[in-house]
DNA sequence: TTTTTAAAAGACAAAAAGGTCTTTTAGTAA
DNA sequence: TTACTAAAAGACCTTTTTGTCTTTTAAAAA
């Protein structure tokens, strides 16, 4: 579906989150581990969130990763979009440059409406809805 | 959506049986470019459908590529798979290796039955049935 | 049977994706 | 104010994807 960049995005910040909501701020190895990505890589992606703005860094001892609570919340459209770009969003399935009721390719009307539907996914999700939903997810975790 | 191959793959294998409807056999030249692909990469990809027994060439004068009338129609499902395999239709959104009904990621309700929309569409869409679509498509064809 | 035509084969190359490693910077605590 | 901890920065590497180019093979026509 996304690619692994995105991937790792979505659920490093579900974990980070998710943490969050227990009163901690996990480090890179941390989530790495618990996310099941390559460390280095992953840190280099928390990099680039943190850049963005989407979520904030501390350095230091009892340092880690949280969430801004003033800021609203961050929809997996918006991170999608600054990972991956509109591609799976808006591309066209035949992969037509042009593709729109006038020029319609071969699969405009039936794959239409299943873009639309993932539109609204990840328009109406957040990083915060899914880390609400993950208790169930993060091994360690939930045996403390 | 899908990676550039498949693309090639389905707009090359749609547009040749679209030709073959009108009792012409294209080459290489003429398909890549009225699918606006490169040319040698194209061909590269119909030589692999050929070899995969999913569309018949023939060389020299009068040569080119056709389809074989006495087989069944080819569902998109069938090439996507041969072409890139299955994670774009059955991967977890959320990128998990094991995402079931028992252990959900944070998006399996509402992916779920976008991921079996899509699946339905490429099972029940073939390239003939594309084919049959097409013909406002291809430019310089329909000018003849 | 030679020439022409067109696909097949396969080596090669560029770009993008995916990933590692080392050094630097910035907080925290002794 | 030094020692420690943890993220930031960025150079570097590997694999996959996307592509090119040249030579060979096979069919058809002259």
């Amino acid at each position: 579906m996304f690619n692994k960049e995105t991937e790792y995005a979505l659920r490093g910040l579900v974990y980070i989150q998710h943490q969050n909501y227990q009163g901690l701020r996990p480090g890179i190895e941390e989530i790495a581990r618990e996310i099941e990505a390559p460390q280095a890589f992953t840190a280099k992606i928390l990099q680039r969130l943190v850049r963005l703005g989407f979520v904030n860094s501390t350095k230091g001892k009892g340092g880690g990763f949280h969430f801004d609570e003033s800021k609203p919340d961050l929809s997996l459209k918006q991170l999608i979009l600054s990972m991956e770009g509109g591609r799976i969003l808006d591309g066209c399935g035949f992969g037509m440059k042009h593709c729109d009721a006038e020029h319609p390719c071969p699969l405009h009307d039936q794959y239409g409406p299943i873009r639309e539907a993932l539109n609204r996914l990840v328009s109406e999700e957040t990083i915060q809805s899914l880390a609400r939903r993950s208790d169930s997810l993060f091994k360690v975790l939930n045996m403390r």
